[in-house]
DNA sequence: CTCGGGTGAATGAACCGTCATTCAGTCACA
DNA sequence: TGTGACTGAATGACGGTTCATTCACCCGAG
């Protein structure tokens, strides 16, 4: 609950990659709670004492998934709106990118979304530093869209940044959880870029809303 | 984990209620799966024991919970957009009632958003019917909005209404979870308005992002 | 090349604390 | 005295964690 290992134990091969694999695969198909760490280790074709040996603890194998998926797709993300223009096309590469990625990588998106949340209550001294990382990153993008006249001011960016991260969260989850057939997730990219630009407003008096 | 008691068990009086009570209380500090049985009762005032000629099981009085708290919600909120006419006005009468809820309420806004989540996870059969009607009245909302001509058509509703609820709900989140001085969650409802109502958009081409 | 002692990663059965749940008994009231 | 709501200590299952043991591999000596 407390502590966390930061990286390799041991100079370990890969067994901790495939611990963490396991590790994805269970918390993604049971929830952290329910899940059996002798689950984990079946599936990682360990034996149980072996999570041991690279992970403090349960709690401290959730961290370290964490750590390791938030940065993948902290990287994937940067390396999407990296080469894209203005900010407008950005913010809409970015939840692209997003939702991209919860389409190909349902797992590691049922872990962040649902886990997520469960473990910022029991992981209280848990900072979260790589989740803070995204919300900064999406953060710069709307701040770069104010600065640039390009997006209305008003809203300070890190609040605009969750409302934001709110919506992708929210379509994410409804979308992982919908059994029989699912909408098409990349499709709604240019629903949410619509709402989000745009708003929801066509009527003639919409800016008096004060 | 799988069915759930209806109504009072017995003619009980208002025990019921006060395990209810403690329950939200209990859930909302520790997560549904690290509260213990016990402590509700403690809470409540009454003997373990008791609270099993209430309920089922654990997993019983949390659904009882939601039902019971969602109920108000709901109940809430159709009363605070009844009187308000125009689909606009009546968003943003959504939008503020709800947030009102959770700065007036936080424990229940805790356990709906924390731990509904994770319910959708570990009660797969769980229809969570409340739920289901408190989108479907936020979805008739935007639908009337169409109609009239005032919201873009573009989005389905039961969609658009699911992405207002995430903006809402990890406002909610990122509220309860604050430490130290929180932002003014109230003052908060305006600025979501503007964005879904306007969107970002102010530059003179926002209307091209397809 | 072969042998044998040393090393430490890996194993998994057993341990042990932790609760959800039960139920035999109590008690207030009719 | 009978009834039934209530009690809370006892129960038993469960599962995270440990640790005594195994064994594949390495390496120096002969």
């Amino acid at each position: 609950m407390t502590v966390h290992s930061p990286e390799p134990a041991k100079g370990g091969g890969d067994k901790r990659e495939r611990i963490l694999d396991a590790a994805e695969r269970v918390f993604a198909e049971h929830g952290f709670f329910t899940a059996r760490v002798s689950e984990i280790a079946r599936v990682a074709g360990v034996a149980d004492g072996t999570i041991y040996l690279y992970f403090k603890s349960k709690d401290d194998l959730l961290i370290s998934l964490f750590e390791s998926r938030m940065e993948r797709v902290n990287a994937a993300l940067a390396e999407a709106i990296a080469p894209v223009t203005g900010p407008t096309a950005r913010l809409l590469a970015f939840i692209r990118a997003y939702l991209g990625l919860v389409h190909d990588q349902p797992s590691v998106a049922e872990v962040l979304t649902v886990e997520l949340r469960q473990s910022s209550k029991f992981m209280k001294e848990y900072a979260n530093p790589r989740f803070a990382e995204f919300l900064r990153s999406l953060a710069t993008v709307i701040a770069e869209g104010q600065a640039a006249g390009e997006f209305d001011a008003t809203v300070p960016p890190p609040l605009a940044a969750r409302m934001i991260f709110g919506v992708l969260d929210e379509l994410a989850l409804a979308w992982l959880l919908q059994r029989g057939e699912k909408f098409d997730i990349v499709r709604a990219a240019d629903w949410v870029g619509g709402l989000l630009i745009h708003g929801l407003g066509r009527g003639p008096d919409t800016r008096s809303i004060a």
